[in-house]
DNA sequence: TGGCAAATACTG
DNA sequence: CAGTAT
DNA sequence: GCCA
């Protein structure tokens, strides 16, 4: 149930603070935040996104990681591309990404969307998709079985555990933050936890460490300078938080 | 044409 | 263990 | 989907 790190898709060179060449990969959350931080080609990736998410939710994961990598290509672009040719110039961008690319360019649309997201299966297979402890294969079997709504899932699936959570807080979990809300959340558990020792470290993670706008979570890495002093501490950390 | 992210958790 | 999911 |  853990979450690996987001590889980045761009091949830029990664200032290090170290001089060594050391295995660290070329990480999103090893880049500096002052690294371009805006996607000049929102316009594109969010179409593409889209695209990716449905191929997603019908189990083609090799296509979808297609998609991945291009769009990650393009958010990291420096420029807002313009071209066939300068959208398949790119790589992990090939003919068929940089014809749609073009196409959404000239027209501010792409026709393939419709195609693909417009069916009633598709949107249903994404409403399913998106409960925590669902993925594409138990997406599919509830549409097998008629299901069409959230209600038909909750009255008539059977659920595992973390499915149950998922589909209680379907909503919840489907909300993000402003980042200043994370930002607050993550002085608050770093305040409680120097309550039990002011040389634990706190570091808020995740979204809001890779400089997102909005946060669907908080992560928190507490550690501390000598290695072992913050084993033990999640707990009664929970327990701390939990009684205010 | 075939490979393409790695690590970890839960389930039957 | 194999499948599913995060 | 892209790429070797």
């Amino acid at each position: 149930m853990e979450e690996a790190g987001e590889r980045s898709t761009s091949n830029q060179s990664t200032p290090t603070t170290s001089p060594t060449k050391l295995p660290r990969g070329n990480w999103v959350c090893a880049k500096p935040s002052t690294s371009q931080s805006v996607n000049l080609n929102e316009h594109i990736t969010e179409k593409l996104e889209v695209l990716m998410n449905a191929y997603k939710n019908t189990k083609d994961q090799w296509r979808a990681l297609g998609y991945r990598k291009a769009i990650g290509a393009l958010k990291s672009h420096p420029r807002a591309v313009t071209t066939w040719e300068e959208a398949s110039a790119i790589p992990g961008i090939g003919s068929r990404l940089a014809d749609k690319i073009a196409e959404i360019v000239q027209s501010g649309h792409l026709r393939k969307i419709d195609h693909v997201c417009q069916g009633e299966e598709a949107k249903i297979l994404d409403i399913f998709n998106n409960i925590w402890g669902v993925g594409p294969t138990v997406a599919q079997e509830f549409v097998q079985l008629g299901y069409k709504t959230l209600e038909d899932v909750r009255t008539k699936a059977k659920l595992n555990k973390q499915q149950q959570i998922g589909l209680s807080h379907y909503y919840d979990f489907l909300d993000r933050m402003p980042r200043d809300e994370a930002a607050e959340i993550g002085k608050l558990i770093e305040d409680a936890t120097k309550e039990f020792n002011p040389n634990f470290v706190c570091t808020t993670c995740g979204s809001f460490r890779r400089g997102k706008k909005t946060c669907g979570d908080v992560d928190v890495l507490i550690s501390h300078l000598d290695g072992h002093s913050h084993k033990g501490i999640l707990f009664k950390l929970l327990e701390k938080l939990h009684s205010t």
